[in-house]
RNA sequence: GGUCCCGUGGUGAAGUUUGGAGUUCACGCCGGCCUGUCAAGCCGGAGGUCGCGGGUUCAAAUCCCGUCGGGACCGCCA
């Protein structure tokens, strides 16, 4: 590849010793200036590969931010002014000529490390400055290099990219989904897609096979570090194909996404299934980069006189290992009534700290309620010694989890892009999360289309809870990246699980019966994958917050300051789309 | 819808707990000096509606209420 064009032979972090002697022009921004009076000056010129310092001679003025070309010879620095820091630190420009391109205005932040400390709005008020930076050209990059793993190893496994509507009907299951009024039918709206997923099941039906796309996703939920409105998925569909067709297939993508990223392949991916991971880790998204599992106790308390006990079908605990989490483990009694109330806000009934003193004593406001055997077996189960601080909750089996899970991320959790990248699929995943109180239907786990575990479909009707699905997550350091399933694709079946849902053919009909029709003309057993671009960048570029890793991203209460979007329309706009807007409701 | 943290020259902070003149530090900016620096150095200067509105007070960056904006999280994200 060459960087020259028309304005530059070279950009200016390609340039090293190799090029000593050459006559040279760059083309970029002014970094920074040194001036030692009229006959000498160093300008360090940026351009989006790095710096090279040109000595200036003339006086010419060009100062920060400046957009200027500069002609000069290749020299090697003199004896001593080697800069180390910098890649092209050996040589700089000399006998230079400057032209000046386009003058700038001081920048409102410095364009370099330090505008990290900088307000985040100013920055994305400011977002082509703040690009300007190498942070923020890394992580593109970055980004960019992934993408282009990814499309290779789906390419190189016959997936053929199909690009899908972002004008469709609304399918209001789900996410919330962005509006677009319709011009020629007033009163009439298009939905922007929450993901590619009725269309790339229908293109199985259509017989591409396998099909895949980096696709853009739009939903109106509230955002956080790891959720923008519109965010990017690898999506992917295949036909003929198992569990673990799939979860080879997408595995190939991971892995060569993050080789591209890292210049290393992980090991293969390992699998749990979402039992276990709910059993062990209280969560569906595991972060295994860390142990404090949850451990079972119920069996401990068989016939225990302890009332919060006595009742509760399932009694878990975690250990807080004083060797490991030092500080953690010593924590007051201040903090373990905030742990407390920690727990009461997540669901449990309460908490119940244990503290194991020097003699192995334990010390806790339930110590007297409970027998020398149950203590003696609680310390043996959790494994427990001096100075560690246990947590048990005694309630329903989720809750227990739930609870657990979300304890052991608050005190042990790493941040997310830190130590090793643990890839883990979570699999056997329940077909539906439980009972809507309202409807008392059970309410899928994923979505309706979701194939039930083959094992199972004899209680789908009699114990409902307990039908796995053919559905699966992949989780990177307690991240949920994406998730897929094997999809229905015999119509009888997505009947009984329409049933099961509450929903009647008729309402079938009514709200997919695009979708469904299709299925009587022969749909092939396929399934498929999606995962979250944005989330797999930020990890691996070290970021917390895919804001990092998005050129020009939304706040958290999604507007844009650059652009002041979102923003009124003209009146003519809404007329013609037959819209009239209300007045804000008064706070 | 909720909880918590933040808002002070262009930027980052200190000052707020315990009210007393827009006070301070660093960077940047403007001007001067400076021939080997590299987040150059030295000297001088400019730059403010302390997010906004109201209240308490002789007096508010500081206390109270409201509101706007930013961030983290809960709800939400089939």
């Amino acid at each position: 590849m060459t960087n020259s064009t028309s304005l530059r032979t070279h950009s200016c972090g390609q340039l090293g010793a190799a090029h000593v002697g050459s006559r040279v022009t760059l083309a970029g921004w002014v970094a920074r200036r040194r001036e030692h009076g009229d006959k000498l000056a160093f300008l360090d010129v940026r351009d989006f590969s790095g710096v090279m310092q040109c000595v200036i001679d003339d006086g010419t003025d060009a100062r920060s931010e400046w957009v200027v070309q500069v002609t000069g010879t290749v020299t090697a620095r003199p004896a001593g002014t080697v800069n180390a820091n910098l890649s092209t630190g050996e040589v700089e420009l000399t006998d230079c000529t400057v032209v000046v391109l386009n003058a700038a205005e001081p920048p409102p932040f410095p364009i370099d490390q330090r505008a990290d400390e900088v307000d985040e709005n100013i920055r994305l008020k400011f977002r082509y400055l703040d690009v300007r930076r190498e942070r923020m050209q890394r992580n593109l990059r970055l980004r960019a290099s992934v993408n282009s793993a990814i499309r290779t190893a789906m390419e190189g496994q016959g997936f053929v990219e199909v690009e899908t509507p972002l004008l469709m009907p609304s399918t209001p299951e789900g996410a919330r989904e962005f509006l677009v009024p319709s011009r020629k039918e007033p009163g009439s709206f298009y939905a922007l897609p929450q993901s590619p997923q009725l269309w790339k099941q229908l293109l199985m039906v259509a017989g591409v096979d396998r099909y895949y796309q980096i696709a853009r996703c739009l939903r109106d939920e509230d955002l956080r570090a790891d959720r923008q409105y519109e965010f990017t998925q690898l999506d992917a569909e295949m036909s003929f194909v198992t569990k673990d067709d799939v979860l080879a297939a997408i595995s190939r993508a991971v892995l060569a996404a993050a080789h591209a990223a890292t210049g290393e392949t992980p090991p293969p991916i390992e699998q749990i299934t979402w039992h276990d991971a709910m059993n062990r880790f209280g969560t569906d998204k595991p972060d295994m980069r860390f142990a404090m599992e949850l451990v079972e106790l119920t069996d401990a308390f068989v016939g225990t006189a302890f009332k919060a006990f006595a009742s509760a079908p399932s009694i878990k605990g975690i250990r807080v290992d004083a060797a490991t989490y030092p500080e953690a483990a010593a924590i007051g009694r201040n903090k373990l009534d905030q742990l407390t109330e920690r727990a009461k806000q997540l669901g449990a009934k309460g908490l119940v700290w244990i503290k194991v003193g020097d003699a192995g004593a334990l010390e806790s406001p339930v110590a007297k309620f409970l027998s020398d055997a149950e203590k003696s077996s609680l310390v043996a189960a959790l494994g427990a010694t001096s100075g560690d601080l246990l947590l048990l909750v005694a309630d329903e089996w989720s809750t227990t989890c739930a609870v657990l899970g979300q304890l052991r991320n608050d005190l042990a959790r790493p941040p997310v892009h830190e130590g090793p990248y643990r890839y883990v699929w979570v699999v056997d995943f329940p077909l539906f999360i439980g009972i809507n109180p309202t409807t008392k239907k059970p309410q899928p786990g994923h979505h309706p289309f979701c194939h039930p575990h083959p094992d199972d479909l004899v209680k789908m009707e009699s114990d409902p809870l307990h039908v796995r699905a053919l559905a699966y997550d992949l989780v990177l350091n307690g991240w949920e990246l994406g998730s897929g399933s094997i999809r229905i694709h015999e119509p009888e079946l997505q009947r009984r699980v329409f049933q099961l849902l509450g929903i009647d053919d008729e309402t079938a009909d009514r709200k997919f019966g695009f979708f469904l029709q299709p299925f009587r003309y022969g749909a092939p057993p396929h399934g498929g994958f999606a995962f979250g671009i944005d989330r797999l960048v930020a990890i691996l570029a070290g970021e917390e917050n895919i804001r990092e890793v998005i050129a020009f991203p939304k706040t958290q209460s999604g507007l844009d300051p650059m652009t002041n979007a979102p923003g009124p329309v003209d009146v003519g706009q809404l007329n013609e789309l037959g819209l009239r807007t209300l007045p804000r409701p008064a706070n």
